[in-house]
DNA sequence: GGCAAATGTCGGCGATCGCTGACATTTGCA
DNA sequence: TGCAAATGTCAGCGATCGCCGACATTTGCC
């Protein structure tokens, strides 16, 4: 799946977690947090550490890879819609 | 390229910046942070916040993916190492 | 060599982190 | 239905966030 905001990230953890048939409360303790943690990033807390992030995925033996665009196939056109927009606004109501 | 640190991902948004020819000032007005940040995320700041991390990642059109094992393919050893024992001590000196 | 841009580093600030511990609420099974 | 596990939520705490502003250091070009 393509992750783009921290609410993709919680769904794709949660997803897996429960298809894995960990609760929380293991899940935490393998990857050294606490469950309130757990439950935090699962919604899509967009300000957690990315550190724990990663060893949550990790933990998960889920694969995160990231793509250049140019590196892999050279596609035409790059930059689908406006970033700088989107930003532009995000960055207020980060909630 | 597979993203399993805080350090990999720096590694990949320094390349992809470096690569556009940004400088760390103009990136971080695009993404909307300062341009200490950048420096930070780029050495590899296990701490930053995954919000802010996929901001940047999306600003620089970097395509973030998630496999799951046996959604892609079927693997038959799924996880390779120790995943709790590196984590027992890498949470402490997270630095 | 010498200048200017780019990059790295410091101290101090308000805001927020993740944690503990406890208490609702929801879910699943007997 | 009723109990227990799983999940969601709250308040309070020390630690650290990301930012500003200024100052080294490094890099690239004349």
């Amino acid at each position: 799946m393509r992750i783009r905001t921290p609410i993709d990230l919680g769904a794709v953890i949660r997803d897996r977690r429960t298809k894995l048939g960990l609760d929380q409360k293991s899940l935490a303790a393998k990857v050294g947090v606490s469950r309130q943690w757990i439950v935090e990033v699962e919604k899509g807390k967009p300000r957690a550490e990315i550190g724990l992030v990663l060893r949550t995925v990790e933990a998960l033996g889920i694969t995160l890879g990231s793509d250049d665009p140019g590196k892999t196939k050279a596609q035409k056109g790059p930059p689908p819609i406006d970033i700088d927009l989107i930003v532009a606004g995000a960055r207020e109501k980060r909630k």
